[in-house]
Order: C-alpha cells, then structure tokens, then sequence
DNA sequence: TTGCTTGTTGCCAACGCTGTCACCTATGCC
DNA sequence: GGCATAGGTGACAGCGTTGGCAACAAGCAA
C-alpha cells in the first residue's frame, strides 16, 4: 500500500526548500513565476493532496465549515446542502453536514464538542437551529463566524439569508383573493417555526388589503407534518360552512388537506382551490399539482456559504425572491 | 477569545503525563482506575475534546469515514444520510457527506483527494456509486475499506447490505395477480440501475409462477423520474387494450402515472391499480396512496456502517427484509 | 561606492496528539 | 532472597504542515 506523497517529496523532487512549496500551494506571493510552475508541475505527476490535518494543526484556519440543521423536511435539507455544499467546494472549503437537535439541552455542548474537534472556520444554521440564544451566545463568545438562513429573531444582527415570506404569503393570498374567494382558510405550521408567522402575517395582511374581515374559525393549526394538514382539513371541510380555499403553511400540509378533498369528493380545483407553500417535489406529484410559493432553498444555502467565506465584505444581509408557481390546485370561486 | 484545551493542561491539572491522558482518552488499559477516575474528571471539567486534527497526524486512525452517493431523490439520500451519521456517531466516527458524479471521468481523482486529504478510514458507496469498477479498484489498491450498499455486480465479493429486490417484485406482482389482476404493465427505471432490472426480473417470475404469458408490450421504459412515469403511463392508457394495473419500479413514476389516471379521469383503485416501490414520502402523500414495498434505506445505511467499523467480523454481507405496504392504490380486478 | 528597500528563498520551531520504548513498582515463584 | 513477569507510568520522537524570521540577491537612490 503506497504511502501517499508529502510536502517534502514534493519539494525534493522540485527542487526547492518544503516552504517553498507550502507557499505555491497557498498561493502565497513572492514566488518566482518559474519557481511557481516547477512545484506545481511537480504537484501534478505526484497528485499531491496536502494533509489538511497537517494544516489544521500548524495553520489557524481549518478550511472546513459545518451546515447545523434539524428538519425532518428530506425536500429542504437536501437542497440545503446541496446550495452550501456548491459554494463551499468552490471555495476549497470542505463542509461537514451535521444534522442536530435543536431542542436538546446538550445543544451547546455537541456544537462546542464539533467545534474542538475540528477546528471550524465557520458554520451555516439553518432553522429551527436559527433560534437556539445559548448557541449563538456561544458562538459570539468563541468569536467564530456564522451566517443564518431564514433566522426569525435578531433579523438585524449578524449575518443571514433569508426571502420575504409575509410578502409571498400575502401574495399567495392575494392570488386567492383575485380568483374569487373571500372564505380562504389558513392552516398555520409549528409556533416555534418563524416562518409560520410570518406566513400568517403575510395571510392577514391580504385580506386586510382587500377589505375581507378575518374570521379565527378559517384558522387551523397544524404542525407542518402532512397528517397534521390532513386533521386540519378534516376540521374546516367536516362542517357546514366550509371554506372555498385553503391556504396550507407548507406543501406537506397541502397535500394533506388535497388527500381528505378526494375522501371527501369535493372537487379540487372546482369546489375548492388548494394552495401550499414551498414548491417541494411534492407539490409537483400530487393531483391536482399544488399552487405554492418556490423558496429558494438552494440558493439560500449557496448564499450563506458565500456570505461566510468569501472575501466579498460588503453586505451582511441578503434577501433572495421567490416566486408564485400557479398550478391546478387553485381556480376560479364559484 | 478562550483557547481551547489541550491535553496538556488536562495532564497538569490531573497531576499526570500528558501521555497518561492520551491512554485515558483512547481506553488503553494499564491504567488505574484511581487515574482514570481522576483524568476523566478533569477532562469533564475542562469540557476537553481531543484535537482530531492533531490525533489523524501523530496515529494511524483518523476516526473520519465517507458517504459516497450521486442521486436525485431527496428521500433516499435523507435516510441514507441518517442511518450512516448513526451508527458512525454511536461509534465514535465522523461521517463525511460527500456527493458525487458517478459517471464523471474524474470520479477516481476526486475520491483519492478526499481520501488524501482526509486519511479516511474506510467509505460508504451508495448506488450508482457502487458501481464504478475503476473507483473499487482504486480503494482495493489502497486497501482501505469500503462498504456498499445495494452493489449491483460483484455481489459475492466484498462487504455489502443490501436487500432482495427481486423477491420483492415479485411478491408486489403476486398481490396484483392475487387481486385478479392479468394485464399488468410494468414501468422500468435506467438500465444503469441493477435495482431496475431485478425488479422487472421478479415481475416477470410472479408471472411465470402463475402462468401468465410474459407481454413486451406491458413493458415501458422510465428513468425513476416523476416526469417519465407520467409519459410512460400516458402511452399504456391512451391506446384501446388498458392494463388493469400498473406496477411502477419505484414511487416517482407511481405518482406520474397516477397523475395521469386523474387527467384521464381513470379511478383508482377501481379502474385501475397502481403500484410503486420504495415507500417514500410521496408514497403516502398523494391520492390514493400507494401501495408499495418499503425499502429499509435507513437500516441499510446503517448496518452498511456497522460492518465497515464494528469489530464484529462475522460476516461481510447483509440481506434486510422488505416490507409490503398494501394502500389504497391497488384494489381487485374487474 | 554605499546603504536601503524589495523580492525570493530557506531554516527551524511549533501545532496537539500517538507510538515506542524505557523505567519503576508490586507480585509470584523457585 | 533472588529473579522473572506484568501492570502502570513517563520521556521523547515524530506525524505533515504553517508561521516567523533570517539570509541573500537584485535594484535603486544617494
């Protein structure tokens, strides 16, 4: 089994001191151009990879960052990395995904345990890890750098990525509103999720706008899960007065309430328009396709990777659009 | 900003060798108890987490292995993520999450810098990865490590998970024979995917095994994309001769075709079955929900984990069971 | 010519651990 | 009592890099 090349074969075979390479390799300056292409020609036929625990240890950056997440959501998390992971790579940063538990006490201690471990440059927290006070207290007091995607609180403090989500909400209300509909039902995620208040706010600012009073028996709650979006459905749809259109906080939900629609044979779009948020592979599969809002996911992540690594100083904050995506699950009230 | 310990300040504070501690830290024995206690107690003290950097340079462990995977469904990498990141982390590993171009051309360089870079102690290669010939040859002339998951050829070599797709083709294909079903349609995914011709492989032998005549023209082709199911059910329901059922290789195509029994105004279960494979999300988030086979993906990764770290070196391969999920999809023949 | 600056290179310590070996003590056996 | 044996511990080198600094050459101003 052949050992793998170091700095000093390197720097035999090239010719020069081991510095000298560590240099090129570090795209230090003061390096003569014709010392420059010896090493790397040299690096190139070795295929040498420097050591990064080597690094680690000498130098005071570890060229690795961490993405925090805690959502059961595979849609989310899957795009979530692969946006960080993008900009990371591009970068020369390596990123380690590290699912976690918001909730939990140890929090703090796993994420410090993570950090000692490795000697991280920096880390990415995706919601609900957003909220965690002890985490981003910690975090401060270990002056490491982070950026938070969608966080819900201190919105104005550090570094994030984050899109409008009372202006998509509202706008996806409004949407409702112009095909007719004035009962529309709200199925509200999680109280801890920001982003399910703001949905709502986004909800009531619609109608506000519109004229059309808020009625709370339009409001459910669920918990962003799809059978939570189901019981809710089972809630407004079971009654006499039934909405002509349900706004879900989340796709899940929506298609929850979409799969009670056909238990109960109210026809969808006709009898009633259904409206998700997110725009997740599911809302593409169900039938009818869903209504929904595209959140950026992707981009989210690739923004906040970009936001804590490169040099590019100049903003903190970023806001991203997203967009209405119209589909069958929404129609004209009747 | 507070440096983190060191092993040493732990040693001076415990009153022992710095070595001392390093035995304490990697459960050696010839230690006292009495020492241990004491080193233990001053390492909770202090919150002291070893510098994996510097233990991957100065031992010949790095306590880091890698996933390796190149796919597109969210679901399958989410579980697969989770059951590997488990069992290393009950094991005490790092798991690397590193996503793929199974096909690219420098899939072997990419690799080898990871495995440089990193000094991983073994990998986790997921489908399609496993089957790249010049990546396993790469790892055996290294002799590191490796654990797939779900290979499609050399199954009889090396360590591997994996479960009985066949057998469980088979068994879905028997439950629509059982419900009366005769014109059976069968979606495949990519050829490239050894999981797409078993499962068509054990379709056919339900079939044989109740003597129904094998019928090409029930055979379209898909590629596990939501897209593909939806044009290869749009060519088996527009002609005159409709099957009754329609088996899909896995969930996606599944809620394609369903989508378009819904545009056709085709009922299901009553006009007609459909059944996936995989148990994803989506399996029970559209309408009807599907009957399918539950793949353990969670299991498999984490039991791929198990083998590739545990001492337990009683075997080199693992079959998982399936599981039969019977919805609402599928329903008897009329 | 001299002295100073700037660019290029090399030398060596240090990073925080593990591996190896030597040493010391207690124990058991003849 | 002497000697081997095993358990417990410490000293020290070394892992493959980066950081800091010294050394040297070349160019330029005085």
């Amino acid at each position: 089994m052949a050992r793998r090349p170091t700095i000093k074969e390197v720097s035999k075979l090239a010719g020069v001191s081991f510095k000298t390479v560590s240099r090129v390799l570090n795209n230090e300056k003061n390096v003569s151009d014709e010392t420059r292409r010896r090493v790397e020609q040299v690096v190139a036929e070795l295929n040498f990879r420097p050591s990064l625990a080597a690094r680690t240890l000498a130098g005071r950056k570890s060229f690795q960052v961490a993405l925090l997440y805690d959502n059961p959501s595979p849609y989310y998390v899957y795009h979530l990395q692969a946006g960080a992971q993008d900009r990371c790579h591009e970068l020369g940063y390596r990123l380690l995904i590290q699912p976690v538990v918001a909730e939990s006490a140890d929090l703090v201690q796993e994420v410090a345990a993570l950090i000692d471990e490795t000697h991280l440059d920096g880390l990415i927290l995706s919601p609900p890890v957003t909220e965690s006070v002890a985490l981003l207290e910690e975090l401060d007091r270990r002056g490491l750098p982070y950026v938070r995607i969608e966080p819900g609180f201190r919105r104005d403090e550090g570094r994030s990525t984050t899109i409008d989500d009372v202006a998509a909400a509202r706008d996806l209300t409004a949407h409702l509103i112009d095909l007719g509909h004035r009962a529309i039902a709200f199925i509200t995620g999680p109280e801890t999720h920001i982003s399910s208040v703001e949905r709502l706010e986004g909800y009531r600012a619609a109608l506000d706008a519109h004229g059309i009073a808020f009625d709370p028996a339009l409001i459910v709650a669920g918990d962003y899960s799809f059978p939570s979006g189901r019981e809710a459905a089972r809630r407004l749809l079971g009654g006499a007065a039934r909405p002509t259109a349900i706004f879900a906080g989340n796709d899940d939900m929506a298609a929850g309430a979409l799969a009670v629609a056909h238990e109960l044979d109210i026809g969808v779009p006709d009898e009633l328009s259904i409206a998700g948020f997110d725009d997740s592979d599911l809302a593409a599969a169900v039938w009818p396709p869903l209504t929904t809002v595209r959140q950026p996911v992707r981009e989210l992540a690739w923004a906040a990777a970009d936001l804590l690594l490169s040099d590019n100083r100049k903003l903190d904050r970023l806001t991203l659009d997203y967009d209405l995506v119209i589909r069958a699950s929404t129609g004209a009230a009747h």
